[in-house]
DNA sequence: TTTTAAATTAGAATGATTATAATTTAATAA
DNA sequence: TTATTAAATTATAATCATTCTAATTTAAAA
């Protein structure tokens, strides 16, 4: 497990190797991200968490940080089909999304870490001639927790 | 392969069954999905072409039409993360969305239309007790063709 | 044919995201 | 250290997809 602060120093170098600049702003957006590494949060709830401690940030900026660390691969952007983009630090060594199970009752998302793919990847690049660089994989479905009662999961992960 | 007029009849006939009304402008929208079987059409998409034969269609109208499809599983609705959802009519006997390959080149959608994931979702009953009723697997890559030349398959199946 | 709830229309409203123009700042080099 | 300059930020306006609203029409049932 590493710290919060090498994580973030180890973000900042690999941003400023491509060119971009080490901003306030970039470090406390990146800092929200870290300490809420599973929380998918949206735009707007990164904006909120970072607003609390750098009161003076704008939510054009939170877009725009979010948007450069897509593109620099070390969060990764989710789509579960409520309208609003959510986001996760991408952890060291997972250069593929994690899978997800999203609860059609109560409507929580479980990660699921293992990379299950690697084999139908395969397939693909064999049947389809297409080479895989990432993948998305959602099951829709309910828990078995979920059916016998009051959805007990939900925000337990929260 | 079945025509045309009887999967419009089928699809009118579970819209009544669920208390629905069959209206002329669900009917239109219906055939415009009909014939457009694989084309990932964005709402917009669709209103468009109905409209070159019902120009007195609402968006509204077909924003409510296409949601109701999806509610009865008749159409699926799919996000590829470019912020506009999209829509395919299920084929018969396949309960299940099929899975895509996505060109980060050109952005082309081609589908794979096995199922792939029968097993897996055996496994995420047995390790997670989660109940899978649909999921949603996309590939993110590039075609062999594409990294040769100009994006030689860009609008193949369009 | 009458009734009535559901559906449609046009247009306004919403909400997420992106663009703009003015201002500030991080990194580079003198 | 200071001056320079391109990049980043801010505040706000604009955009775009989608949903809501109120008035009107229509499909299906009696």
């Amino acid at each position: 497990m590493v710290i919060v602060e090498e994580q973030l120093k180890s973000m900042k170098q690999q941003m400023i190797a491509k060119g971009y600049k080490s901003t306030v702003q970039r470090e406390a957006t990146m800092r929200v991200l870290l300490e809420h590494e599973r929380d998918h949060m949206s735009a707007e709830d990164v904006y909120m968490r970072v607003k609390e401690r750098f009161p003076e940030i704008g939510l054009a900026t939170v877009y725009r940080t979010l948007e450069l660390l897509t593109e620099l691969h070390l969060v990764e952007k989710m789509n579960f089909g409520d309208g609003v983009a959510r986001f996760d630090l991408r952890s060291e060594g997972h250069e593929h999304m994690h899978h997800h199970m999203i609860c059609s009752i109560c409507g929580e998302v479980e990660e699921i870490q293992d990379d299950w793919l690697i084999e139908l990847e395969q397939r693909v690049k064999r049947e389809y001639g297409f080479n895989v660089s990432d993948h998305r994989l959602d099951f829709i479905g309910t828990f078995t927790s979920c059916k016998h009662g009051d959805c007990q999961r939900h925000g337990e992960t929260a």
